[in-house]
DNA sequence: CGAAATATGTATCAATTGTTACAAAACAGC
DNA sequence: GCTGTTTTGTAACAATTGATACATATTTCG
């Protein structure tokens, strides 16, 4: 059993190597192999174990209703999995895990996780921090998502970039990845940054946006 | 200290009033009061306490730019508040909290609700099926908002609605509820109630919404 | 440097939704 | 049953975005 990459997995940041060992010996768990393109987990499958990914990675699937499999997210050693899905009211998990190739995974029942949470307070706080970040992101998504316009969007988007003290954003990513952070189409993206370029909101060169007009901007986004 | 409300709240369900007046007397906590229209928090404070209301109600609102307030939600006793903000990246209450009426308040340090959390399993569980249930909602939401036309959106509520078995739906919200629920215009909804039953999808009578091809309307999630 | 690949700007047309307005229907209270 | 209020159905038009296509920059790499 590898500790020291253990300690790197969020749920173990803090925590030495001797510690992880010492707190293990108390705990049940068990270790798994899968192969590659193995089925780890299916979708609708309730959630008794913790897992974490010990090495290799894997990627969660949904299945739509005509059949075909859409490519949620990967996930690489040393995460775990499905961690918002332990507890609460529905825990299912929501997708189809499979090996991207050899992996291995701890897994714990949730009532040895539980013990674990309280013998030691860092556990505790690194899980609880893992989920409420978890939450603040999905409730940070909802946030950017209630923006009407896509103007609204990027509005938002460069503005936050920016911060408060700066006036220029270096886009680190090209137009076609901002348009699927946003849900939009690419075309659509391009039009709406000559538009604000024309309206005199921003000046676009190469990859730096400058932002000529925070005022203006700021309206935008209120325009939900 | 009324220990009998205290365990109607979601973080001591299934605790007994003298477990939890034993809890409570190795813990640290004080009762705070408000008056009406008293300010609780105020957007952007950093999160030290867990929040529980004793007694009386308050609101969540947001300040836009514009100086504008908009009321999020009503909290009454004798739930807790920002519970995904305790933990977490980045721990500021997101919103201001006013009292609506006179309220009594229990605060209780971070440090001191993580001994709590270690005292007594139930208490954890509660917690960790609080915060991750608030995940899995806002997931929900999110999944939701990922249906692109308001016919997906239609079709997606009323099989979620009628489940396997049934083939109707009682509509218990007007049509400006749902229209603010999928966060369209009233007349947008209406319009697509209409033709998707001149599609002869469904059946509109009254209240009542039969589902006449549940194939179709599957089909029509999948248009993402 | 030069060619191929990738990224960006732009145009046209279709589809969807919002806006506004008004009539018909359903409902509530007397 | 009648009246005022709320809810629902519908229409015409505007605004926004998507789809598709293609030209032009820009980058990458031999």
């Amino acid at each position: 059993m590898n500790y020291q990459l253990l300690t790197q997995c969020p749920i173990f940041r803090g925590i030495t190597e001797k510690e992880a060992e010492n707190l293990l010996n108390k705990i049940h768990f068990q270790i798994k192999s899968y192969s590659k393109d193995e089925v780890v987990v299916v979708a609708g499958e309730p959630v008794l174990n913790l897992h974490i990914i010990v090495s290799g990675s894997v990627r969660g699937e949904m299945i739509d209703f005509s059949g075909k499999t859409i490519k949620i997210e990967d996930i690489e050693a040393p995460k775990p999995l499905a961690t918002a899905f332990l507890f609460g009211q529905e825990n299912k998990f929501p997708v189809t895990v499979t090996a991207n190739n050899d992996v291995k995974i701890l897994g714990m029942p949730v009532s040895e996780f539980l013990k674990l949470l309280q013998l030691n307070t860092r556990i505790l706080k690194n899980y609880l921090t893992s989920i409420s970040s978890r939450a603040q992101f999905l409730s940070q998504k909802l946030h950017f998502l209630s923006f009407k316009t896509i103007k609204g969007k990027v509005a938002h988007f460069l503005l936050n970039q920016a911060g408060d003290t700066f006036h220029s954003v270096e886009l680190k990513n090209t137009q076609q990845q901002l348009a699927d952070l946003f849900g939009v189409t690419r075309p659509s993206l391009a039009r709406v940054f000559g538009e604000m370029q024309k309206e005199g909101l921003i000046r676009i060169t190469n990859k730096t946006v400058t932002l000529l007009d925070k005022k203006s901007l700021t309206e935008l986004m209120n325009n939900v």
